[in-house]
DNA sequence: CTGTTAGCGCGTTCAT
DNA sequence: ATGAACGCGCTAACAG
């Protein structure tokens, strides 16, 4: 218990004190070559009782490797990411990696400062949401320099990295399904959509041209976008531009006023792109008095937890922030692991479905004559 | 762009590639003695080329800070701890430090085992919610070591730390009084209490002791019944132990059954301990039909998001959130920086306090004559 | 099985 | 103003 003033004690002095070499002490401590039971178990004591603490910078100087993944997120304590980086930061644990974490509020200036801390840190990798589709550039450096990535949520086409991703064509594309099934033709949708202008809104409506228009690398809420088209298209059913609420940025209370503007043209339902546009939506439509799902049925993207604490509960579709955490965490894991390799060429791209929650916030219409 | 195979650049090459010696690299890398300006820029644009990153566990070998902090708590996704942890790492940042993170569930086990890990990392201070009030050897240890912690939500009692924490009695008691001056004469309170055994609670009540047996180095709970029982005692009212749910353990579930209890003993209001609480509550208020606020007044500690959302809205009190990541940060920053100092004696232990919101969910009972 | 030694990349003396 | 050399704590080659 001499502990020297805070100084921590070295291998050095566990070496000492168990009257071996530093080759040995690091052995019995590393767990690695040969050393004599007893030889280890001395050595052994001798570090509890220094209170000897493995410096995990001198063993990174030589191997590479901190044992450590970086994360960054656009809001750190969305239900949504907070959830991911939950279950991130515990398959990692298990697994002997500690998680830096970086909250950028959507900022590339912060996303851009991250990467480059994180290089610093020689992470084995970063698990992100990118916050640009575009502006990528310190991310293309990063695995140009041998930098691992995996993306989540949203994904930029064409950047040499791993994916864990939603299908979110196909969860959206099956919630509107869910809406025309119920007899709904006049189905809202609102979402950020800032990558869709305007004035191309009505154009890629009109034309139901969504496959063509909307590729991959859009963020998701344009993806989306293209399943609530794709499924109208494929019902033979019209779409009206105007019950296409575009927030621009991401707020809620741009949320709550997009879904103001379309509840003047009448739709029968109401579909959010994500959890921050329900809570907007939710707030609007509140705001008119209307009634769910008497004047108008709700069908959330994203299950949060209040959903089931509103009257009447909210339907949903839920992501699987815990699989999305680990899933990232997975990758990076075999990738640190096999880094020995020159890199496989290939990259995973992970895509999982949201599940449908019915909760009973939508009507069923009876079919007219 | 020549990258050596994803191997990082040196100090070495760049002094190489600019024709200096490493040492006049690193001054100019560091920004620190005398460099020639054009010396300077030549460096510079050298690691500029060889997309050179200062590596930090080199830095923390020989000054042994790696510039991070650990942070410590018992549920990532909660929104509590989510926006604390999400102003203390924005906070960190803009002081040059990285965060590390660990969620323990509650976990004694995995607490000890983040205290190791942040120790072998050589961290420059830990951020924690103890999970335990009594279970904090390896707390002990690590300030015995030099360690730096500061504790947040909870605080144990004679640990050598500083510590961030709300004024709980305080509180409570403002919450309390806030009801009994509405009129209300019979005051549910639900809470963990696990430290309070089921048969002290009587008699903790019938003598309304609370200040005597409620001591600090007690969990947030039990603090915040002292505020609900000397708010009581000064406003001269009796309270009836009937009123007091007792989870015993930290879920929305037990909140809901002991609520559901409560509610027999006729209540005509609800004060919860925290959000989680305060979630399962609520749910068994709507689950026994009861409107609020006419049937039950209902008073949250903790404001969530949601409160918002529900018809009517809930009251609550609110935890300066921003504020105790921020100040904890703060305060580990600042010791860092005077750590050549033998370390300050004393220690900061700072007290917020929460505000009330009232959105309606308390009735005023008419005074019977 | 164990000890000796040479770095990992950087900051910091000392000289020059 | 710049360069050479040592050391932070640990691991990995070697010898023995």
């Amino acid at each position: 218990m001499d502990d020297h003033k805070g100084r921590h004690a070295t291998i050095v002095d566990v070496a000492q004190a168990a009257n071996v070499s530093v080759a040995t002490a690091g052995r019995a401590l590393g767990d690695y070559g040969y050393v004599r039971p007893e030889t280890k178990k001395a050595v052994l004591s001798a570090a509890r009782e220094l209170n000897y603490k493995k410096n995990i910078a001198a063993r990174a100087l030589i191997s590479g490797s901190a044992q450590t993944f970086g994360m960054i997120v656009s809001d750190l304590s969305s239900e949504f990411y907070s959830n991911i980086i939950k279950s991130a930061v515990n398959y990692s644990r298990m697994h002997g990696y500690c998680v830096l974490i970086y909250d950028t509020h959507e900022s590339t200036a912060i996303e851009r400062e991250a990467v480059a801390i994180f290089q610093k840190h020689r992470v084995d990798g970063i698990i992100i949401a990118p916050a640009s589709m575009r502006n990528v550039g310190h991310l293309r450096d990063f695995v140009a320099g041998g930098g691992r990535i995996v993306q989540i949520d949203r994904r930029v086409p064409g950047l040499a990295s791993d994916s864990v991703t939603l299908d979110n064509v196909g969860t959206a594309a099956a919630c509107t399904m869910k809406l025309l099934a119920a007899g709904h033709r006049r189905i809202a949708y609102i979402g950020e959509l800032d990558e869709v202008k305007p004035a191309d809104l009505g154009r890629i409506v009109a034309e139901h041209a969504a496959s063509a228009r909307i590729k991959e690398g859009f963020a998701p809420s344009c993806q989306r976008l293209r399943g609530y088209l794709d499924a109208h298209r494929d019902a033979g059913v019209p779409v009206c531009p105007d019950l296409i609420g575009r927030t621009g940025h991401y707020s809620w209370e741009a949320a709550r006023d997009a879904t103001q503007a379309v509840l003047q043209h009448e739709p029968t339902a109401l579909l959010t792109s994500d959890g921050l546009m329900t809570t907007g939506a939710f707030r609007a439509v509140r705001a008119a008095g209307m009634r769910i799902p008497d004047d108008i049925s709700f069908l959330s993207f994203d299950d949060l937890e209040w959903l089931q604490l509103v009257d009447p509960p909210l339907s949903a579709a839920a992501q699987p922030c815990a699989r999305i955490g680990e899933e990232a965490a997975r990758i990076l894991i075999g990738r640190a692991r096999g880094a020995k390799e020159p890199l496989r060429p290939g990259y995973e791209h992970i895509q999982l479905s949201g599940s449908i929650v019915d909760r009973g916030s939508i009507r069923t219409i009876p079919v007219l004559a």
